[in-house]
DNA sequence: CATGAATGAGGTTTCATTCAT
DNA sequence: GATGAATGAAACCTCATTCAT
């Protein structure tokens, strides 16, 4: 009993892991209200009625996906290794993840794009929602500290803040790339133009990141008045 | 005679107008497949009959949404007023007027994503695509021309990557807020959770931008190699 | 006044006649249920609002356009001269006529079929189903009394029967050809083809005709009993 | 457990054969274009839905009745027997199978009519073309082989064009019988009128099959040189 | 554990037609 | 006489889901 029980068991790990494969790239696809049961069923080599036999509504269904969506990114996150004597090695290594993550997460992008319009209603019921809290912020954390104890880092940067910034420039031009490619006429996310936007952005992450050189304040004294007010608020 | 007809004309026009912009909150609220004619009608004080009368389609409806948002993103845009002899002042002001416009209007973040869902493909198709390319990006190429001029921005940005990290920074906090403020447990588009990123995120462009003091190679030198190259690219 | 209201007149029928004409292509084309006014309207540059102006109703359209094809084919049959001296070269003629009119107005052929999918519903409305009648019945009548006066042409003929005859055998071929294509895997109305078929036609037609050489009875026994027999009914 | 499976099965299939019956009637009485799902669903005693369960849409519904249809006339066809022995009583015999075959089908006619109308698009996108050609053919060959070695029936017969010429006196009648009863003003396919047309028809046939006693050429120069010369085609 | 059959409710769209000048 | 605006009703079809073993 035991020895048929496992097969059968594997067969319905299978079957589900099919689905959940097959639900992500449809919702990825079409959205939630857009993503059709027969389409999921079909890709998945199943059928609907296993689809509620296993997830029990189109919602449990959704919920599943982001939080293999969450975990997957997670794992990624975790196999990250960032060089602790060289935070500027690190910081590129970092960003270069977090962007080719997105690059090659497509549906990563427009299933958190779709959540968002259901204002993360399945994300917020999901029993795992502790567990999706990204690793990613210690190793950012230790990374800034490390920079900073260096002296190359500014000490005052707030983690979140500066996460949310690489994440912002990393993922706008991706989510965006049809809406930006009509309007502009051509690709915005080809290779090659993508690589000179990152380079750019990378620039831009280290510049805000570094400890001015000559005593910080004087740098400030060269913007406007207005911008070094913005700092200090 | 004409007195009598106006009105009619007039009535023709509001109601299509109310279609539109009933249908503008109902595409932006539940993306495109989940919008719901009959909301649409309910909320326009019309009926779903009028909405195919007017626009063909569901299809052309969004279509006709999505041209008004830009179209309303474009007048927006035309009455910003930037001073050309204050460079930073200016840069500030660009800044504050796209990241202030996502803000006020989350819906049209909204239609973006939900057009990108579906690949531009209403957009496309649009016979005014033309005239949806937005005038700032000349706005901005004076001004950095300015800038450059006064010796204060780098004389080598392109125009474009720069409004695309602008608009990026201020894209990605709205558009993921709920997913975001579930995950990290507060709402990361709180007011002044939003003024302190918007001060780092403006800080982030000027550096950018600016000038480097003392010779620019001299500062990239503190780069690390690989970041430094990076530039060079 | 009168001189501005002939031509105000003439356009009114024009655009009167421009809807019959395109009322009558797009019911055939797509019988009474089928068939949509915004099509017609287009087909006719006209408006749909124009239709019920000018015809009241979709029944009241599809009686003018059935009303039409019946007057038609009436005053194409006027223009019928058969030769009252030669019986053979006027069956012919006759016969030719009424083939060639089908092959080369399918509309009335669909037309026909629609009106009668709808049980003569709309001709039988018609305050001109009176003048509808055929010419040709009397002229077939003359033309068989002449031929049995030639003593060429049996003279126990029914009219009527040898017209539904006639008729039968070059609307069947055509009303059906479509599927009887689709099913022999040929064009069963292609020239050709017809040519061949219409030859055999007038030759069943005339051996039916023919007045038997060696008395009438005399070849009757040349047929089986029972097929004699049912000669007798 | 496969006593209490099989009526589920059979209940399936039931409900299938109900609705394709009732739709045979629905879109016999109306058209395509005129039938509606609604009337189908009530007389099948179903709902709407379950047409889409089984024929996916309107068309394959459609397709679905042609093709069962089509089978129907197959298996009547099938059992028709015709005495090998005597040719004339076969011929009779076809004849009279196949026009008593359209008198008691005339939703059969309809049917095809509508399928004309629409250019046998349903048909030619049946999978079953192939099985719907006729196996009469083959048995009115082999009649028609069996009367010309009798020395009864003429050896140049095509066959194909036999069966339509047969088919046409039937069908026109039939299909037409409303507008032909409208405009004569009496019913063309009373059972009556139609026994009378059928014993000419039935006439035309023989004598268009019947081997002429004296030399065939002979009876021919009989006819007119335009009529013979057709003969000679 | 697994599944073929079924379905109520509601989706988008179309129809023939009328309103109101 | 002529027409742009409007519409109730209903068409076909789809959806997520449950029934009943």
């Amino acid at each position: 009993m035991a020895t048929t029980a496992a097969p059968r068991r594997r067969d319905a790990d299978a079957t589900r892991a099919r689905i959940l494969k097959a639900a992500g790239a449809e919702f990825a696809r079409h959205g939630f209200a857009g993503a059709r049961g027969e389409r999921i069923a079909q890709r998945a080599r199943s059928s609907e009625r296993m689809i509620y036999y296993y997830f029990g509504s189109k919602d449990g269904l959704f919920r599943a996906v982001l939080e293999q969506a969450y975990a997957q990114l997670r794992d990624a996150e975790r196999s990250v290794q960032l060089d602790p004597d060289d935070p500027w090695n690190a910081l590129e290594q970092f960003c270069r993840f977090v962007w080719r993550y997105y690059l090659e997460h497509p549906e990563f992008i427009s299933l958190l794009n779709t959540e968002n319009l259901y204002r993360a209603r399945h994300l917020r019921r999901s029993a795992r929602l502790g567990e999706l809290v990204s690793p990613i912020a210690q190793m950012l954390s230790r990374m800034l500290a490390g920079g900073a104890a260096k002296g190359v880092f500014r000490d005052d940067i707030d983690e979140t803040e500066l996460y949310v910034a690489i994440a912002s420039l990393g993922y706008f031009c991706l989510s965006n790339r049809h809406t930006l490619s009509a309007v502009l006429g051509r690709d915005v996310a080809a290779r090659e133009a993508l690589e000179r936007y990152w380079a750019g952005a990378l620039r831009m992450i280290a510049g805000y990141v570094r400890r001015e050189p000559h005593a910080g304040a004087g740098a400030l004294e060269a913007l406007p008045a207005a911008i070094a007010e913005v700092d200090r608020l």
